[in-house]
DNA sequence: CGGCTTAGGTCAGGTTCTGGCCTCAATCGG
DNA sequence: CCGATTGAGGCCAGAACCTGACCTAAGCCG
């Protein structure tokens, strides 16, 4: 075995981190234990902190060190941190997104496909419940072969569906110059130079299927403006949310705030009231929120949540009165 | 610079993916061209696929192969991977969680200081919103160590809190031997033998606090039935829920799953209804999965549900009439 | 076709690595 | 306190390996 395979096998070795004595990691590496002694020193000039005890009972620990050494994972272990991965690219952490999708990149794209079809096969068991999941589960798989698209300025084609209807608008096909990926209120959008329209587009993730990377790469162009947000945000301000809810709850904020999480606004008016504003698609959602937090209170707007409470309150009054 | 280090350095370049050509290799790890090429052979030799693109505009590339290479994160995908994993071990996964531990064990414990304070900081912010957070955050840092302490036998002492009151009921420092964590709906614990009780004992993970490992190492036990999942769910039903909660959904069972998520069993009685069952400590909970199902229901046990339900229906009627 | 890039054989010279031997140093148990 | 155990590391000779240079082949693209 060569010198740099041993030293990768040492590293694997060491970070299943239990103590191993010196002549068992000399055994296990076909080696004496003088060139063990060797190569622990070589890992400890890398910048790597390998802790040694000595006495009876005594042998060497990889431990948290001034640099992070190269993660040797299992096969479980690599499919679960693509599928924690995933859960964080979704949005459920916060601020995070673009660096889970990056990391995501990473390590998807060098699993081995055994690695990545139970990876797949878990995704689709993985399941926020309820209306937080922000609409259509974000693909992994999709999601990092954009990131790669944009990171390596791959020309990319893909079937794009136009807004429209759950069944789908139309769908056509779309060849792109990828720019880079937003993510933005709960979804994901590719921002690229759309090669036959000639000019700058957003595209939704969630209705972006079938891509194609040609291998070839393209001379990257500058965004107009620069600033990828801040274009998806301009063309998403255009479309309106077919809600704006307002409700006044007789609850303290922080109650509010801890039910509704991070989906809506919640300005204390008092220490006992505040006002909770939401943006949102489905009245259910609202709802919900505001079955949880289990106090009064009076809706603003729109009018069509009210109608959604006196719905709500007749489904609810007819199951507490004992058939 | 040695051969193992820019082996690792190679490695870690052609992992940023981007089609390297083999001359700015060559130049930036400072050998020749030829010593490069021969250094790719070793890399292919090693199993990992590296590709290679020949003509104008050619280079390498790493792509998926046979096994996973090491991975070389940069700092902030190491936290972005260790927030993702925390998320999956909290059990937003369903199957994951002890897998997650273990990468999770892995990745924490080679973190340099600086990274896990950054990891410790979003920790905070990371918030499932809603009842499913299933009680207190986990602490990875805690997990972590548990799970270290239990894979290297480590004689484990840490403050515990008895059952009772949110307020947490009386500390008592516990010296025990980790035997195994186990996470079982919703909640960790760990089995251990308790050194002054004599005894095996489950603990629940949110109400351990202060651990302290003292580097040596105890010679393991056998643990009395040999399955600690087992050992767990036998203390965990002594403990009763407060409410087991019954109802019929004139929904189907699909739609009803999808808003309980893993929190509760649904069985189908026909295509449009199905039966609820959840053990719950909070009546508020199958309250908000009810109203977000928006489907008529009847409420089978207990009678308590049925007050929840009047006072809701109370809350959303008078919401529902404009003041 | 011609230029560019990877692929890889060969060879000489030098560097590095290995294993054995030795002496220290730290730790633990008796 | 002493002895056994285990890591640390200097030294050395021989072997193994690595490097760079040179050359030829082969694939890709305009």
């Amino acid at each position: 075995m060569s010198t740099s395979a041993r030293m990768l096998s040492l590293l694997s070795l060491l970070q299943t981190h239990r103590y191993w004595p010196g002549d068992e990691l000399a055994t296990r590496l076909e080696v004496s234990g003088r060139t063990l002694r060797r190569d622990i020193e070589r890992l400890r000039d890398l910048g790597y902190a390998v802790d040694a005890t000595r006495g009876v009972a005594g042998g060497y620990q990889l431990r948290a060190g001034g640099q992070l050494p190269p993660l040797l994972l299992e096969d479980d272990e690599a499919v679960a941190i693509a599928v924690g991965l995933r859960t964080a690219a979704a949005g459920s952490v916060g601020g995070l997104e673009e660096t889970s999708v990056q990391a995501l990149t990473k390590v998807v794209g060098l699993m081995p496909p055994r690695l990545r079809r139970r990876m797949d096969a878990l995704q689709s068991q993985t399941d926020t419940p309820g209306p937080w999941r922000g609409g259509p589960t974000v693909d992994a798989t999709l999601l990092t072969t954009l990131a790669q698209a944009c990171r390596d300025d791959e020309p990319l084609a893909f079937d794009y569906a136009a807004r429209g209807g759950a069944s789908g608008g139309e769908v056509t096909r779309r060849r792109v110059e990828p720019h880079r990926l937003v993510s933005l209120g709960r979804r994901w959008y590719l921002v690229a130079y759309d090669r036959d329209r000639l000019d700058w587009r957003s595209f939704r993730v969630d209705r972006i299927a079938a891509p194609a990377t040609s291998g070839t790469r393209f001379r990257p162009r500058e965004l107009p403006g620069g600033d990828a947000v801040a274009y998806v945000q301009a063309g998403f301000r255009r479309i309106p949310h077919r809600y704006d809810v307002r409700v006044q709850v007789s609850a303290p904020a922080a109650a509010v705030a801890w039910a509704v999480g991070s989906y809506g606004d919640v300005v204390a008016i008092d220490d006992a009231t505040c006002r909770l504003e939401m943006a949102v698609d489905d009245l259910r959602w609202p709802v919900m929120v505001l079955a949880q937090v289990g106090a009064p209170f009076v809706v603003d707007s729109p009018d069509d949540l009210r109608a959604e409470c006196a719905r709500t309150a007749e489904l609810f009054s007819s199951a507490a009165t004992p058939r």
